[in-house]
DNA sequence: TATTCCCGCCAACAC
DNA sequence: GTGTTGGCGGGAATA
């Protein structure tokens, strides 16, 4: 039964003309569409119910049409009536009058599949109505109507609308008719559905999908197929995420829902949001979707078709520009994929008094800001429009608790921060943590009047050297040198990849807040023995195990963009309605030159470890997802407190553009400070010689303490025989003074000798007691319930991102000077680089 | 051959 | 019962 036969009379005849056999009819049709479109309606009936009895798509009303289109004047009229900027859209479709008008070609020719392409057909549709609309003015979509005009089956306009609807560009008013809103919604749409995507893990379930495939590609016996399993589904069984004034009224809201081309459009979008490099695959991207409507169910069909929808909605994401299409180069062939190309959201960066910023307040802040998403998702003045997913609903609270603490002002640590640059004063678990820092480190209390007078003098420094200059700027190779603050000279400092904000005060000796991005659990930054800085999660073995796999998988993953750059970071920070910053998506790629010889080797060793154990079992990874702590941050306090009242903080963004630098072997996707090892020694842990490190840890990431080099930085996953419990002892030795703080009593047999990094061989003491010293948080951080922590790591992302932003904003310039500059690095790390991959390699293509 | 995705059947749902 | 909505998959066009 085909209903729009009956529901759109009108339709019929154009219908049956379409199906006709007769080419020239499909073509006149095709054509009359494109001018139809392109010429601004120009026959726009005002309502399909209104239409007139003359059918349009009668050979007479076709010539109607086609005179309508020649002619100035009822152009003219047409234009003021619908194309309140229709000029140019009048001479396109003067310039289509005259391509298609002029000869016999296109009575010739066939409408092609593109010509019917729904990208194309979207943007038409996209043409008909402005990007921002007055929302004075009305603006009423009537379904019929707009199938009319752009001459297509009512259908399509559905999967168009679908589309738009999920980012909110479109809502749904009654039956047949939406309202149109543009872009007004959509950058606080991405917002949340980036929100909601890292709260459901798509970034963890990604890597897990790429480890899988990877496996698979080395012939492990336990896989079967190449179809997602259970475990790399987190079941989040998303709904429909909307927004306030925006509540879906759906007919089939509460039955289709699951499978709902809008619901898989927020989540095809959540993946690109979540992921870094925000390229999705379509395989990838079809392999989460299938998993969280029940994997059990998947077949070879159902991957089929989720595919097919993938392209769908692909296809209006491309026409709004949000993706573009690429291909991902693998061994074994090209991949169809998208790469975002929209703006890059920083959650929940909507203009936050810039005194609640600095200093995460574990206990308060770090409930984190669910708020923003779960007030987006449900306006508090009505009642839900129509059933949610209980998940949802749990999610919502949880958001709404998180935002309702980041923005209450007394518990805002920029104030503390500000106001009292004591570090008595920072929340009381960062206090604790700072006083067993120095306990360890025997220093006694005068470090923090040292620490004091360093945080005023660095202030002073920050003045002068504007923290956003400075991440503009690029950086200097391992010449770099302190302009404006005097390094303390206590060792050398070789800056190839810090950046350039930092090094300044790195240089001064200011106290650094040590801190973990808790919402990068699942990208653990290294699985080069050789890595200078590492992230380590020691929360448990499992935690490694993921970790690791997990990395090596986002390596592996690393996309090369098709010229063979091995190492792109973009930004086009920008600033889009004055709400939140918005950058364009970095790349960042990394080594092509890595065998994956190496990391199959690797990986061998890692299946040597007492990690292995855990493997296979399901639970265990999806726990450590959550309890994942790779990412660090190395703040400098008093740029932290002179930044704070400018609202710029350090990103884990321009973390992870440094990150990308070859001389930090991090991944693209971890958020941490490419130090060297002298870096490391002589900059990141002042508190060994010069001022107390402090440490500055959200309570999701209480230990982790992640800054080392390759060998002295034995925790990390590159070395799996670091265990937590060695971690551990080695914090409980050197915390009740039985071995000094420099004392590392675990070994790494496994890979430590490959892990030897050139620099190593020169690396003092004290980097290794930097690697041993942050042993003790990972045990301490096993030493927490992964439950807990898992969700305190996610609520404390909101406010962490804010803190942790690069002053200045995105500041991915620098971070691609500081990858064009730091040669040193790269030169000596070249030969001991460990980084594990398989190569991919991503093509653009135009779609349209 | 693989990828892409148009097309329309037809079922769920609202009225 | 009628109309709306949209999931779904065949299969053709395209690469």
């Amino acid at each position: 039964m085909e209903t729009e036969d009956k529901e759109n009379p009108s339709s019929e005849p154009h219908k049956l003309m379409l199906k006709t056999p007769l080419k020239q009819a499909a073509t006149s049709n095709s054509v009359l569409s494109e001018i139809q479109n392109q010429a601004g309606s120009l026959l726009t009936p005002p309502k399909l119910n209104e239409t007139s009895p003359g059918d349009p798509w009668t050979p007479t009303a076709n010539l109607k049409i086609l005179i309508s289109a020649a002619s100035p004047e009822i152009r003219n009229r047409e234009q003021k009536k619908r194309w309140p900027d229709g000029p140019s859209e009048v001479l396109e479709a003067k310039n289509y009058l005259h391509e298609h008008l002029s000869g016999d070609e296109y009575e010739k020719s066939q409408p092609s599949r593109k010509e019917k392409s729904l990208g194309l057909l979207c943007h038409k549709f996209l043409v008909r109505y402005p990007n921002f609309p007055n929302t004075a003015e009305n603006n009423e979509i009537c379904l019929d109507e707009v199938s009319e005009e752009l001459n297509v089956e009512r259908r399509r306009i559905y999967d168009i609308v679908n589309v738009l609807e999920s980012l909110h560009m479109v809502s749904r008013l009654a039956k047949n008719r939406y309202v149109w809103h543009g872009r007004h919604n959509l950058n606080k749409t991405l917002q949340t559905l980036k929100k909601v995507g890292e709260e459901n893990k798509y970034k963890q379930q990604i890597q897990l999908i790429k480890r899988r495939e990877y496996e698979q590609e080395f012939e492990l016996e336990d896989e079967k197929t190449g179809m997602v399993t259970t475990h790399t589904s987190l079941n989040t069984d998303l709904c429909f995420v909307e927004l306030p004034g925006m509540e879906f009224r759906a007919a089939s809201v509460n039955s289709r829902k699951d499978k709902s081309l809008r619901v898989m459009s927020q989540k095809f979008v959540m993946l690109f949001l979540v992921s870094t490099p925000q390229i999705v695959s379509l395989e990838v991207a079809a392999k989460i979707l299938i998993g969280e409507d029940h994997v059990e169910d998947l077949d070879k069909s159902k991957f089929k078709t989720k595919i097919r929808r993938l392209y769908d909605i692909a296809n209006v994401l491309s026409s709004l520009e949000l993706i573009k299409k690429v291909h991902v180069k693998e061994e074994r062939g090209r991949k169809p994929a998208f790469k975002w190309i929209g703006p890059h959201i920083l959650p929940y960066t909507n203009p936050v008094p810039t005194t609640t910023t600095i200093v995460p307040s574990h206990s308060v802040e770090c409930k984190s800001a669910k708020e923003q998403c779960s007030k987006n998702l449900f306006p508090s003045r009505g009642k839900q429009s129509f059933t949610r997913h209980p998940s949802l609903m749990k999610l919502v609270k949880t958001i709404e608790s998180d935002r309702r603490k980041i923005h209450s002002a007394p518990s805002s640590p920029t104030k503390k921060t500000d106001s009292d640059p004591n570090p008595s004063s920072f929340p009381s678990k960062m206090a604790q943590l700072a006083a067993i820092c120095k306990e360890q480190l025997e220093e006694p209390s005068r470090q923090l009047k040292k620490m004091k007078m360093k945080l005023t003098q660095t202030t002073m420094q920050c003045k002068l050297a504007s923290p956003v200059k400075s991440q503009a700027e690029p950086v200097p190779s391992s010449s770099q040198t302190p302009s404006l603050v005097e390094p303390l000279g206590v060792l050398p400092v070789i800056h190839n990849s810090m950046s350039p904000a930092m090094l300044p005060h790195a240089y001064s000796g200011v106290s650094y807040a040590v801190y973990l991005h808790p919402s990068q659990g699942q990208t653990m930054t290294t699985y080069s023995p050789t890595f200078t800085l590492q992230c380590v999660s020691c929360a448990n073995m499992t935690g490694i195990k993921t970790s690791l796999d997990a990395n090596s998988k986002a390596l592996l993953s690393k996309t090369t963009t098709e010229d063979g750059d091995s190492s792109i970071v973009k930004d086009d920070a920008v600033t889009e309605d004055g709400n939140f910053l918005i950058a364009k998506e970095k790349e960042v790629t990394k080594n092509d030159n890595i065998s994956e010889k190496c990391l199959k080797r690797s990986q061998a060793l890692l299946e040597n470890s007492p990690i292995k154990k855990y493997k296979g079992n399901e639970k265990n990874l999806e726990d450590a997802l959550v309890t994942l702590f790779p990412s660090v941050y190395l703040i400098p306090l008093a740029h932290c407190t002179q930044l704070g009242n400018e609202a710029v903080f350090y990103s884990k963004e321009k973390a992870a553009m440094c990150s990308s630098e070859p001389g930090t072997y991090s991944s693209s996707i971890a958020g941490l400070l490419p130090v060297t090892t002298s870096e490391v020694t002589a900059v990141n842990f002042p508190a060994f010689h010069i001022t107390p490190l402090k440490l500055m840890v959200p309570p999701s990431s209480v230990a982790t303490v992640p800054v080392a080099n390759g060998v002295s930085f034995n925790s990390s996953p590159d070395n799996p025989s670091q265990s937590p419990s060695s971690s551990l002892r080695n914090f409980t030795l050197q915390h009740l003074g039985l071995i000094s703080p420099g004392m590392q009593v675990s070994a790494n047999p496994i890979l430590g000798p490959a892990s030897v990094h050139p620099e190593t061989e020169h690396v003092s003491p004290i980097s290794e007691n930097v690697g041993s010293y942050q042993s003790p948080y990972l045990g301490l951080r096993r030493n927490l319930p992964s439950g807990q922590t898992g969700k305190t790591s996610e609520m404390c992302q909101t406010t962490t991102e804010n803190f942790f932003r690069t002053p200045g904003g995105p500041t991915k310039n620098s971070s691609l000077a500081v990858s064009s500059d730091s040669k040193g690095v790269d030169e000596i790390s070249q030969g001991t680089k460990f980084v594990p991959q398989r190569k991919l390699e991503v093509s653009t293509e135009a779609k349209l």
